[in-house]
DNA sequence: AACTATTGATAACT
DNA sequence: TAGTTATCAATAGTT
């Protein structure tokens, strides 16, 4: 991405060789770091020049990271180990409190609380997502309703069912009426739900 | 690099992170082996996505670029150990994470994901402090956009000010009349405010 | 996953 | 080494 393509091996020329590094590496830590913000990963990035110039990025504690690659490639860790794994704890512990600090204020904010020192551009935001919430809540409490409600009728039908069987074997056998208020009320599912509302 | 700007800050869609993180990460790691080809530099880059997932390019081996960075920062790797404190520690970090899956199921349940196994009840007090949350960052809102309105009615009235000042200078010296597109037109505030939403 | 309009990075030049 | 510019490469939003 310049005035001509390069090809993929050692540039020859010394000088360039030297400004392409120079310029390739700012480019390189940049977007090392664009990554780790915009995605939240764990970036480290280590970089030595030819010349033995050493830099580096990380978005997270170095020791911390490659701790985590030693664990993920399978190796035990070298015999020091042990000591550094205080530190790497220490960083962990130290990480999850930002991560519950941050977590506790973006709750807050949902609940309106605490929000004196947001930019309206934060607001809106937020306002939107406490919308989809309500709404997805809605129509989530719509579908447990109404299911509630079909559940009520079923068991309506069945008992309905089931006094029209009663009716006529009373009729049948020719028993004596009994007493009226002894049979089973007509349930309504609807009012009976509205009232537990 | 894209269709449009975006703001270095954490990308707030899931979907279009996870997307971004996986375009990204293959450019940086392609980025990270060129710069070792083309300036034959020692490159590590060591990268975890949010989800844990685990990615590397080393142009040197890993362990060496790593051990090199240590010489370099100075780390000795002191001897101490406290293997009781490391018990200790573990259960705090449970402890931490134990919260942190709390408040981010909370979270999520205020943004309308995963509340499938919600009973109505919590449904109802979930609406109900949505509801809270929405209508105070509404007055919020109200009021951050009212004060916006004030500073640029002032800003307007210093500039209608400014204006008649220098209509009455020209008036006194008698100038000839300039041409009156050069006027500062009359800023309508509502209208400005408006537009940026 | 593929496409493309845009932005971003940078090779060559100054 | 730093700044500018023409070009190529990466990628954000879209399908």
């Amino acid at each position: 991405m310049g005035r001509g393509k390069v090809e993929l091996k050692r540039i020859e020329n010394s000088a360039s060789r030297q400004v392409t590094f120079s310029k390739r590496r700012n480019g390189l830590l940049k977007k090392a770091f664009e990554l780790s913000i915009l995605c939240e990963a764990e970036v480290s990035l280590i970089i030595f020049s030819p010349t033995g110039k050493f830099y580096q990025f990380s978005s997270h504690d170095m020791e911390r990271s490659v701790a985590r690659y030693r664990s993920e490639v399978g190796l035990p860790g070298t015999n020091d180990q042990r000591s550094r794994s205080m530190e790497f704890w220490r960083c962990e512990i130290e990480e999850l409190r930002r991560t519950i600090n941050k977590t506790e204020a973006q709750l807050r904010h949902f609940t309106g609380e605490d929000i004196a020192k947001l930019g309206l551009k934060e607001l809106k935001q937020l306002e939107r997502q406490l919308k989809t919430g309500v709404e997805r809540i809605r129509s989530k409490k719509k579908r447990a309703i109404s299911e509630h409600i079909k559940l009520l009728k079923s068991e309506q039908r069945a008992l309905q069912e089931e006094n029209a069987r009663l009716q006529k074997r009373v009729k049948l056998h020719e028993l004596p009426d009994d007493n009226v208020s002894s049979r089973i009320p007509e349930p309504n599912a609807c009012n009976a739900f509205h009232q537990q509302r």
